[in-house]
DNA sequence: CCTATCTGACTTGTCAGATAGGTGTTGGTG
DNA sequence: CACCAACACCTATCTGACAAGTCAGATAGG
């Protein structure tokens, strides 16, 4: 009786709402560390397993993490979050590399217009620096690294967190798709300089410039994917962790581990 | 002993992200019923309970739907799923409304121009029966279903599931403003006629009117917000929540009811 | 008096076993 | 043939327990 009674007043979806509400928005979550399950389970009335069930969501939804014997601790957001539901929807449907690029081509050119504006030293600065690395980079993996921060800080630089949190939820297709481009070297040698003529158009402060720059840019890469524009994004995907990453590492992790190196914090400004 | 070899061995990401891969993207998906709990628990050499906290997370990022009785079923890719996590990250961010429309406007207009080349006639219809419920509605919830349901449309109409998606992905978002630019009834009629104007253009394939009509469209709502231009949006979407519906229903509920009866579905495509 | 160590009270993580309640099938009865 | 009851599955949840990590404070030794 007692456990019908709480299935129905209380469902995992709305107790996950609740809690949100409390801690990853309220005022509760200042400290960041949120009361032990035990306490939680019996100020809600119900067992600790079933609470468990409903942060184990919220861990994977990645608002929050728990530490065996210290306890649960509200996350900062981070847009690689966001991303992962994004991710795999799209991966999921029917959308192709056209698709993407096409998506994408027009997020970015937006991004670069508005960074013409906006972007202050230190972020023309950090620029400049993953473009630099991007020249150094040896290896396929460390070249997508810096070129997908450039990009990041591109968009970081509009300093506007919807923007960045858009731009993020289809960074990790987009960094498949690198992957690709800079395979070719011939399409690299292309492309790369336009790095810079958007770099420049951003110290300009030529909105248009940077815009058509970056127009251009993407629509080099739409080249490079030839009879494999209609192809699923699904399958690169699938190909992409096959022949490039034969390693442990996942692109959730490479891709990370790159915004951390060059210190994008997409949603936090 | 065996305990920690399982904590080293299979963590609740690597679970997830097996059971992923071979469920959600695997050929093991096509009936759409994955085993049971028990088989699966004994299958990976873990107890039910963990593999429940796993589940627990998909389910929570909607992808599998559970029913007692009967099993665990794979979910169809949704929008809305996607949008959740965007949703929060945005929430917690710094965002504010100007952040919101100045994102969603110029995704909007790219939707627009591009519904005008590729619209069907079966959209066009879907439009137009959006809107003509939009005139008729009673209420500020009903028109705003219309409202976000011609908008969503729209986005539907470009067959890109990746604008589709990252529509979708600030569709919730978008509601709240809406339900504060309708409660106007000076911006509403204003505005209003536009929706046709962009439909007009739509129907006569002419990409930039549709643009041009969007961008004015969406920047009328902007105006409609005024003082609370660069008010967060987490203070708005509290606010929503407080003032508007005092009811019961959540805004994604209405919103996933809104989208279904207009027969909207985003990413499947 | 200071420091190093150890104990105990927390925490999360995990488990087995039991019960409740839903769903669909199967076989027997009218 | 139709109906219905028993049964075999399923998920959902609870109870009670134990392992293991962490940290603060007490305690013993220098």
């Amino acid at each position: 009786m007692k456990a019908l009674q709480k299935r129905i007043g209380i469902t995992q979806d709305t107790l996950a709402q609740s809690l949100t509400e409390r801690f990853i928005f309220g005022e509760e979550a200042l400290d960041g560390l949120m009361p032990s399950t035990r306490i939680l389970a019996e100020e809600y009335g119900v067992s600790r397993l079933f609470l468990r069930e409903v942060l184990a969501g919220l861990q994977r939804q990645g608002l929050i993490e728990t530490f065996p014997g210290k306890g649960i601790y509200v996350r900062k957001p981070s847009m690689l979050n966001a991303a992962r539901n994004v991710h795999t929807t799209i991966r999921q449907s029917t959308a192709t590399a056209r698709d993407l690029i096409e998506a994408r081509g027009n997020l970015e050119e937006q991004c670069a217009a508005l960074a013409a504006e906006r972007a202050t030293t230190e972020d023309i600065a950090q620029m400049e620096f993953a473009l630099k690395a991007l020249d150094d980079a040896n290896g396929l993996i460390p070249m997508a690294q810096a070129d997908i921060a450039f990009h990041s800080l591109l968009a970081k630089s509009t300093h506007n967190p919807v923007l960045q949190i858009m731009f993020g939820s289809i960074t990790t297709l987009a960094f498949d798709t690198m992957l690709r481009s800079l395979s070719d070297p011939e399409i690299y040698k292309e492309g790369a300089p336009l790095h810079y003529t958007i770099l420049k158009a951003v110290k300009n402060r030529d909105g248009l410039a940077a815009r058509k720059a970056m127009s251009k840019h993407i629509h080099l890469a739409e080249d490079s994917y030839k009879n494999d524009l209609d192809c699923e994004l699904r399958e690169i995907a699938q190909r992409i962790v096959k022949d490039v990453l034969q390693s442990s590492l996942s692109i959730e992790e490479i891709l990370s581990s790159a915004l951390k190196d060059y210190s994008v914090d997409l949603g936090q400004s």
